[in-house]
DNA sequence: GGTGTTTTGAGGTACGCAACTCATTTTGAG
DNA sequence: CTCAAAATGAGTTGCGTACCTCAAAACACC
């Protein structure tokens, strides 16, 4: 009836007992210090593997006395997105003080590929763990694989380099939300047909590349009836946002969905309500004519969400991203094994009744 | 440019030169020894407020030696989200080992509530934490108060028991996702007026009946154009489902919306296709007419999904609920905080695209 | 066999706390 | 003021590991 889920735990000395050697050598092989030979090395590590020996996490850590050092490296501009994930991150502070964990934030423009990279070379050694919110280009994939080379742990952060050695990732499938996005704006405008527009901040981010790829992906398979507009660059900026976004519904009245695939959101509202009182068409339900499908749970977006101005938003959760971002770089630092599961980041569809 | 999230700890030594007494006076604050002068103890306490003192973790956890035991009460019959969250607890293995806990499982019937509060009984004294999916009813809420005046931690996990004392619930709010699964209903149904079709497994199930709760809120307020039927009562097996689904279906001919409350999908899946074969009625794009929300992404549902069968479902990730479980529990048997919003159990909507 | 080098063993210390003992001081009741 | 009880200080041990030193043993090479 009752099921035990755990193995009982071995120590060091257990292990050289096994191995038939001593503790001092055990701890060499363990740590990767010279003066074993070969031969050795492998009886030792058979003992370990035989008997699946983990140290003891709280002995281990205590032990080794010192903190670790991770760094954020998180963009300068002023992103809701981002504040988020710092704040989040402020929030696990007493979380991290009991653990001896050291976060530093480190502002700088991500967008810029040479800064970025400087940024990270500044890093190298003084850190145990640097997770990065980086952009994808050559110089940044080098300063990512100079710090991997000097044994600094490093996960990319919702944006990532996937052609460097960086050693996790921790964001969302963008191609899978922006399918998803595609998915609920076709379904959302029911029998209608007509055509769609997509506001981005640049077809150059890789992210948001991604995301129109997927959204292009499912509209043409499954959505014939729709045709989708080419796309607005806002530079994820509510002015430029709002008004290249007019000037569309001003020239096509039959738009019956809008995809918002970065910032921006504000100037995108405001464009959409303004041409709702245009054409005094809001639905009884007090519900805009155009489904308005975007991105991110914001202060703004919540609001919009519950207003019925906008109908959904694609969500990757800050605060996991921001505790799993931790966990990976200190399992990553200790050797412990990652939970994938745990520190996968879903893509959340977040309507009305399902805010967070 | 760089800034710091983490404060340098303090340890017991420095607490006591604070407060003007001995180590061992700390610790006989911090354990809730006897033989303390109450104002002593206030002003120890008093300097470990000021100083946010928390106790090295790692310290702590070593020094206490023995192991935690928590014990996890699951319903005894062939549940796939039951196994799901079992097939996880599995998973965590090797995590558990590391840090010394026992985590078992023990199975009951927990839809008799003497059953249950007997079970529960047999376990006090014996385990630090407690996590039990639990019937609301008297004699459970006395069975789990009984645990926690012993001493035990007890979360409730999936089914709450509000009016109890236990520490935590670990789950979602099925108000707020019935409501959810009421929006999707309507909004995918589009323009269409017509019924709706509830399938539970029983009204007298607390989550069931809150989920319907929220569904008809929703209905009744949102889409007027929408008639809900009375509800079919399933007992979460497939054969009844199917039955009481199809005899429905043949009586209306207008139905356009169906949620399926609890399990029995494979049924409800099955009643709903031969309807559809019976009509010819297969939209174009291989969609069956009557839009099919159901809850939890199992094997089953997750093909009724690619198929396009079913066209969402309202999801608890039963991996979190396992681990937030665990680590709630750990987190109360050390006295340490809970991180409330990492533990919050969110409503998921999974639809095909967005998949995990 | 002798030399120098490499490998191994033995042991210690430190980490911060829990849990305990025992001696000493303080306190309050009579 | 006395004496027992209560409160407090001082100290020890152990948890499992990291990291270090020093000496002994094993080995390679000529």
């Amino acid at each position: 009836m009752a099921e035990t889920l755990t193995a009982t735990a071995l120590t060091l000395k257990d292990i050289a007992r096994e191995a038939g050697v001593s503790l001092a050598t055990v701890d060499r092989v363990l740590h990767n210090r010279p003066g074993v030979r070969p031969d050795t090395v492998r009886r030792v590590k058979a003992a370990i593997e035989r008997n699946a020996f983990q140290p003891h996490v709280a002995a281990a850590e205590l032990a080794r006395g010192r903190a670790r050092r991770f760094a954020f490296v998180m963009p300068s501009g002023p992103n809701p997105f981002m504040q988020q994930i710092e704040a989040y991150l402020g929030e696990m502070s007493a979380w991290l003080t009991v653990r001896r964990l050291n976060v530093e934030l480190v502002a700088t423009d991500v967008f810029d590929p040479s800064v970025l990279a400087g940024t990270l070379e500044t890093l190298s050694g003084d850190y145990d763990g640097v997770a990065v919110v980086a952009l994808d280009h050559p110089g940044v994939r080098a300063a990512i694989n100079d710090l991997v080379d000097a044994g600094t742990k490093v996960v990319t952060l919702v944006s990532d380099v996937p052609s460097s050695r960086r050693h996790h990732y921790v964001g969302i499938d963008n191609i899978a939300a922006g399918r998803t996005a595609g998915a609920l704006v076709g379904r959302l405008a029911g029998q209608k047909s007509g055509k769609v527009a997509i506001v981005a901040g640049s077809q150059g981010l890789r992210d948001h590349a991604e995301r129109i790829f997927g959204f292009n992906q499912v509209m043409a398979s499954e959505f014939p009836g729709l045709s989708v507009l080419p796309v607005l660059e806002g530079r994820d900026e509510d002015d430029r946002s709002e008004q290249v976004l007019a000037r569309l519904l001003g020239k096509h009245a039959d738009i019956v969905g809008l995809y918002n695939v970065g910032a921006g959101t504000q100037g995108v509202a405001k464009a959409l309500n303004d041409k709702a009182l245009n054409d005094k068409a809001l639905s009884d339900a007090g519900r805009n004519e155009v489904v308005f499908v975007g991105h991110d749970v914001t202060v703004l977006t919540r609001r919009l969400l519950l207003q019925g101005v906008m109908d959904a938003a694609i969500s990757q959760n800050p605060g996991h991203e921001a505790r799993a971002a931790v966990r990976v770089l200190l399992a990553l630092a200790r050797g412990e094994p990652i939970l994938r599961e745990q520190e996968k980041i879903r893509i959340d569809i977040v309507m009305r009744d399902n805010l967070p």
